[in-house]
DNA sequence: TTCTGAATTACACAAACGTATAACAGCCGG
DNA sequence: CCGGCTGTTATACGTTTGTGTAATTCAGAA
């Protein structure tokens, strides 16, 4: 007679919330390697067979995960514009610093990335979220560079913000990866440079004047 | 009386790149999950056991294949400057062209890097691997930059270079990633423009009239 | 040709993996 | 206060993992 593990009951949509969570944190400290099935209930603090009770494969789980962990990102690059000045240098420049920033520039962020590519690149609705998510970021940059006081092509612009959103992407990987190689605020610094220059714009003194007037 | 495989002995170094390949292989597949000491030692050729006796445990040898693909990384960008023109505006539109155009940009290789990405950051010896790779990278890109007939003070061309290097990684990543969304060329034409942007100067110019000449 | 030693195979082992199923217990409607 | 539904735990199974060790066989030296 054995002491059986005392336990709450709680509803699907806290539970499967929690374990995605879970899943999440552990993808991010060591890979889709670390995030087994007794790891990520552990984490949770429920047993493992709880899983497969809410999804009907580690695969299920995962595919959640990666769909949770995209939306997120959406929605914390979209929050930033809730709030924004209405001039679109200005709208610009605090996107693009934000984009270059925590919490967007973490390394548990490209950790959960990377530890999803593989898996993106074999499952076609993983693939299908992934670009879906990759594109809506770039619509939103692209309308963002549409309302700048210029004249652009359709290609031109196309073309703009698919380099800035290269340059927002590299810049993003590289203060996460290496983050001990830049000096606080260079890389947004240089970020608001770069895309002033690819757009012909100043973008650095959009910035500073907006935040001086704050 | 069972049959026991033949076999032939081989050079140290010989075994030694196989299975490192073999290793390579199987991660770009299917990430580092996929590199089962069983099935590396299958796509080798040989049977488990022998790579124990090459590398002293699995994580060894994911050092080895990990230092392999950096360093072919860095002399496939160094290759292209083999041959090159002198004009250092045509020599950097050459490199950057080449640093976002197959075989660098390649689905297998970010597979490939996002697979080591966990491991670089939790591995000491690998994060050195990684930095010395990637500022060498930098720094070849950064000497291209300042043999521009411009001037440029020493906190301006780091800032650039790490633009740039930005700019190509990210243009690097979305083209890898997501082959199918550009057109043949694409890329190629976005990244002289943006760099050339970035630096003042005409890289797209450049790259056409040296193209023409041979 | 024979011998020797090192490269290679073969086998075994414990741990951890995802999965399946049955037993328990918390909670809601009576 | 009490059944019964089901969320949850417990346990087990077959596979695969990395690793350890002994047996074998290839290739060069003598």
């Amino acid at each position: 007679m054995t002491e059986r593990r005392p336990y709450r009951r709680e509803s699907e949509e806290r539970r499967r919330d929690d374990l995605i969570a879970a899943a999440l944190e552990l993808v991010a400290e060591g890979g889709l390697r670390a995030a087994t099935v007794r790891a990520i209930a552990d984490r949770a603090g429920v047993t493992p067979g709880l899983i497969r009770h809410y999804f009907s494969s580690k695969e299920d789980l995962t595919r959640a995960a990666y769909r949770k962990l995209m939306d997120s990102m959406t929605a914390d690059s979209a929050a930033v514009l809730q709030d924004a000045p209405t001039d679109p240098l200005a709208r610009l420049a605090r996107f693009v610093v934000a984009s270059v920033s925590p919490p967007v520039v973490d390394p548990v962020a490209v950790g959960l990335w990377a530890g999803f590519v593989h898996d993106v690149r074999r499952d076609a609705s993983m693939r299908e979220v992934h670009s879906a998510t990759y594109l809506a970021f770039r619509d939103k940059l692209q309308s963002l560079i549409a309302d700048l006081p210029r004249q652009a092509t359709a290609q031109q612009l196309r073309r703009e913000a698919i380099a800035c959103n290269g340059l927002i992407d590299g810049l993003w990987l590289e203060g996460s990866v290496l983050p001990e190689s830049f000096e606080d605020g260079e890389i947004a610094a240089i970020a608001l440079a770069s895309v002033g220059a690819i757009l012909g714009v100043n973008l650095t003194q959009a910035y500073d004047l907006e935040r001086n007037i704050l």
